[in-house]
DNA sequence: AGAGGCATACCGACTGGTTGGTATTGTGTC
DNA sequence: GACACAATACCAACCAGTCGGTATGCCTCT
């Protein structure tokens, strides 16, 4: 990536936040503005509409999250079902602070959006599923190791780790709070150990 | 409930069609009038303000989808794990139609409202947990017969439960299509197999 | 070095369409 | 005629996007 102004960089930061508040539609392009401490002909210098920022915010939101889980210290466990059990722990670890820090970007502009506005929708199930296909490499390792005749697929299998993600971030949200979420998380692991028996 | 005008009634199913296919603030009070082939005029009437509509329909959902599963036809089996399992079963058995038809109001509203509309948020909190109560009854009676000493309670696997629902209805918008939701929906079932076991 | 020219970055007032909500006026029913 | 319901017209606030303008840095030609 070249290096992208840093009033650019402030604005998708600006707007991760903003969006994971109050949603696509509930913010506005000022509301964006204000947090980045930018006015809107700033904004509109680097964006050309709203959407487009919500695209490239998803990227952004991607790319770290790609950096977080990539660099995070469980990657050197040599056995894939360690791996993929401490993936859950990182993700129990995280659910910290408030909840416009750690919930999923994606996921709340994809509820919003799939009908009204598709390219954020593609953008989102891209960004998703290659979230899922990483997941999904541990998953046939671990499962060619210890469960190598399961029915199930390591996708399928992925793309349900995913969704319990999203669902605990929906509870935290209605709960207003992460107990929930570990809670639910913890039952995740627990169904990760029962498939992979040692 | 007192008999409630037909209007009032109309405008409510209208209201459910409709932010569950844009979401709150992405939902005008006319697209809902132009549902319920009424106009503001008349919505003014029954309804003070838009988010007062939106409490209205949280509970109107809540409603439908306690007939729908206090009336399902899995009720009548005697062993409580058998109804848990039936749950999962009718649950991926309603994947049909469009999109709009089966996912959940309450997570779609909590999820853009939980920050600017507190009184949405604790609705729809109000509600989702009503609901876990009515499986966490099962799953305690399932519980106690097949796994008693298990580490879990009932009340956080019935939240588990509902997250993964959750979380699968968000993948179903961002692929477009109830497949993946069917896949994870399987995944819930094998766990809960897995952890009551006969 | 310095003048001139040009592109990028940024600002904030403004616009035109939208939208939640109101006021007013029917209309049917008891 | 009182009341509930519904339709139309309307208003004020809001908001995405525009536009004219300024500041700053960089390149080129002398």
């Amino acid at each position: 990536m070249q290096p992208q102004h840093q009033s650019k960089t402030r604005l998708l930061d600006a707007a991760l936040l903003v969006f994971r508040s109050r949603g696509y539609a509930g913010s506005t392009v000022e509301d964006v503005c204000a947090e980045a401490d930018l006015t809107k002909g700033s904004f509109f210098h680097h964006f050309k509409t709203k959407e487009e920022l919500a695209i490239a915010a998803a990227q952004h939101f991607s790319d770290r999250a790609d950096a977080l889980f990539t660099h995070a210290p469980y990657i050197d466990l040599p056995d894939p079902r360690d791996r993929l059990l401490a993936y859950v722990d990182f993700r129990i670890a995280i659910l910290k602070g408030e909840l416009r820090d750690y919930t999923c970007l994606l996921g709340t502009l994809v509820q919003e959006t799939y009908q009204t506005h598709p390219a954020i929708r593609a953008a989102c199930e891209r960004h998703l599923t290659t979230h899922v296909d990483m997941l999904a490499r541990d998953i046939a390792a671990a499962k060619a190791r210890y469960a190598p005749d399961a029915a199930w697929t390591p996708e399928s299998l992925g793309f349900h780790i995913q969704a319990t993600i999203q669902g605990a971030f929906i509870l935290a949200k209605a709960k207003n709070g992460a107990a929930v979420a570990v809670q639910c998380l913890a039952h995740l692991r627990r169904y990760l150990e029962l498939l992979l028996v040692r």
